[in-house]
DNA sequence: GTAGGGTTAG
């Protein structure tokens, strides 16, 4: 079969040589290929690809003086994979002669982008096909399936010529995409034979709905012991890994047991079922997501046969809990450090706040890919440094790297820092065209605008979101209400929130309180603070004190505020001492405003706002002395006034 | 050089 294999693609190689022969002359044609200059070329440029170097891989293309289908093939590949859906259908309607290999790529290239004007393109495209193979219905078929038509899927499922794993496997995982587990174990159960692949992907697609009994009890039935799979061991390490995303190690690890370890007897080799890598790096990773870092290891050091997984893991490990040291010299240590090693190195770098290492490290990096930047802008964006992370996101482009949603978002975090909304609308422009937005980015958007005071924007984008809201962007927009003053607006969200049986957190009733604090509502103030407590069992935070105090205090009730703050279980932060200096301000309270403004004092030694506060209300009383006195103080202290604070009220 | 399925980075 092999050889047959080999012998046709031979055949499809000397058909073509012809073209080669014009400029090389070369007594054996068939025995030169393999080190012909457009063979190494080939081979070149997809090695270019896959390491995901397009704008190399283009250039080496462009300058190919001879290309064959496969090169063309090659780069269309290249342009698929990145989603960039144009590039690569100019290439398709450039090359010379297209093989069902052409029109394959061209048509998954449609099938994977977002929208239905793409898959419709690409359906009409595999219509127009001169030639189907099953590698062509395939692409249709999961083509559809992931876009979410499944009666398309299955109506060209039934229409094929003839199936194969694949087939099913692809609808397999489109019911489960809809969350349709019923339909996905029906038609699994409908296969003549029970591949395998289609036991993974039936796994795999349970374990994201949540069904991780099921799919024990499938696994069960269906993958008893070494009965011939191949690939039997794939299926449990899916489940292993199921159960360590929901915290289940005990069940993992007593799955991980069940598969057969070539150190338990002389076997190995011979036997088909037995734990490989992967096996181990799953059941490393379910104690890495406990957080016992200590089983993780051991496992780790356990293992014969290691690979850069392992290695990644580990580190990534250490990232999590911040030990930077560990993960160091793991990376160290580690025999070829790959561009996920980098990653985390630098993601880890960056949470700590260590931007200039952070930056150092990325600069080093042997190749960058889209993640990398991602990790680097995030870590700017994080650690505040906004113009950094603007730098870094233009240099990007220039590289040609594009930005996907995980970039964007970062980067209207970017344009809510530094308040910019020219920078957050063009922003949004880039995301209707390139991206489907998803929870992430509306949230970051809707966040933009209301920061921006655009809060009829950040409204736009809240009821144009078709899908699912979850509970950060019900919390963006009500929060973006509350601050820009709209009381009514951000309470009847809340109302309408709880009808939908959305679950709110600590945040909302923070943006809650804020509401009511701007409205003055005190009553219902207290009302929501206490039915946060005991209809939804959330603890109170100092945030949820500071709200309360600024609720009291906008009202005058400045001693009320002062008991609160006397009597709440938690030490007042700068936000609980900063809202009652800002309700002594307003209502004229010298006594109280000394107590505030010297505990902000003491918070922030180096902030002037306290001062500046206290320099204006002295000043409007026309205590002019008391108002010198504070700025001599301020003065004696080396307190810089900064920007945002003036004297003059 | 194309379709489905297992572990690691944003």
């Amino acid at each position: 079969m092999a050889s047959l294999y080999v012998r046709l693609s031979r055949r499809n190689i000397v058909e073509q040589l012809p073209r080669i022969r014009c400029c090389h002359v070369s007594a054996s044609p068939t025995h030169n290929y393999n080190s012909s200059p457009l063979n190494q070329s080939n081979k070149k440029l997809s090695n270019l690809i896959r390491s995901g170097r397009i704008s190399e891989a283009r250039t080496l293309f462009d300058s190919m003086k001879r290309r064959d289908t496969v090169t063309w093939n090659s780069m269309i590949s290249g342009y698929v994979q990145r989603r960039e859906i144009a590039r690569a259908r100019q290439l398709f309607d450039e090359m010379p002669r297209r093989d069902v290999v052409s029109w394959n790529l061209i048509v998954s290239g449609y099938f994977s982008c977002c929208g239905s004007r793409f898959v419709e393109e690409g359906r009409r495209l595999f219509e127009l096909m001169p030639q189907r193979d099953c590698v062509s219905w395939n692409t249709v078929i999961s083509g559809y399936a992931k876009n979410g038509r499944m009666d398309q899927a299955l109506k060209l499922f039934n229409a094929m010529p003839e199936h194969n794993a694949v087939s099913y496997n692809a609808v397999i995982t489109g019911f489960l995409l809809n969350g349709d587990v019923e339909s996905a174990v029906g038609f699994f159960r409908t296969m003549p034979e029970h591949d395998s692949t289609s036991l993974c992907a039936l796994i795999s697609g349970l374990v994201r709905n949540g069904e991780l009994d099921l799919a024990a009890g499938i696994l069960r039935e269906c993958g008893n012991g070494d009965d011939g799979k191949d690939d039997l061991v794939h299926a449990y390490n899916t489940l292993i890994a199921g159960y360590g995303q929901r915290g289940h190690v005990e069940e993992a690890r007593r799955l991980f047991d069940v598969i057969p370890d070539d150190d338990d007897d002389g076997n190995e080799g011979k036997r088909r079922f037995r734990r490989n890598v992967v096996s181990w790096n799953s059941m490393m990773m379910c104690y890495v997501k406990a957080g016992d870092i200590v089983f993780a290891r051991e496992l780790f050091d356990r293992m014969v046969e290691r690979d850069n997984c392992s290695w990644n893991t580990l580190i990534s490990c250490y990232v999590q809990i911040s030990n930077m040291e560990e993960a160091s010299k793991l990376f160290r240590e580690m025999p070829s450090p790959d561009v996920l090693s980098w990653n985390s190195i630098i993601s880890g770098l960056a949470q700590k706040g260590d931007l200039n290492l952070a930056k150092d490290f990325f600069e080093r990096m042997p190749h960058k890919n889209l993640i990398s930047w991602n990790t680097i802008i995030a870590g700017y964006e994080k650690n505040e440094d906004y113009k950094g992370a603007i730098k870094l996101f233009s240099e990007m482009q220039l590289e040609g790297e594009r930005p996907d949603k995980h970039t964007l978002s970062s980067v209207i975090s970017v344009s809510t820092g530094l308040v910019d909304l020219y920078l957050g609308k063009q922003l949004h422009q880039l995301v209707t065209k390139t991206v489907l937005p998803d929870s992430p980015i509306n949230n970051s958007l809707i966040t933009m605008y209301s920061r921006c005071g655009a809060i009829v924007d950040a409204c736009t984008v809240f009821n144009e979101i078709k899908l699912y809201k979850d509970v950060i962007t019900w919390n963006a927009m009500i929060g973006g209400y509350a601050s820009h003053g709209s009381a009514a607006e951000a309470l009847e969200l809340f109302k309408l929130m709880k009808r939908l049986k959305i679950h709110p957190t600590y945040i909302t009733f923070i943006s809650v309180l804020n509401a009511c604090a701007h409205a003055g509502l005190v009553e219902e103030g207290w009302r929501q603070f206490k039915s946060m407590i005991n209809d939804y069992g959330i603890e109170p935070r100092v945030e949820h004190f500071a709200s309360l105090v600024d609720i009291l205090g906008r009202q005058g009730q400045l001693q009320e505020a002062m008991d609160l703050i006397n009597t709440m279980p938690f030490k007042p932060d700068k936000a609980v001492w900063g809202a009652l200096l800002g309700a002594c301000r307003v209502h004229n309270n010298v006594e109280l405003a000394l107590v505030a403004a010297d505990a902000l004092i003491r918070l922030e030694p180096e902030s002037s706002a306290p001062y500046v506060l206290l320099y204006n209300m002295y000043a409007n009383l026309g205590q002019w002395d008391d108002a010198e006195s504070v700025r001599v103080l301020m003065e004696e202290k080396n307190v810089k006034k900064q920007a945002g604070y003036s004297w003059v009220d």
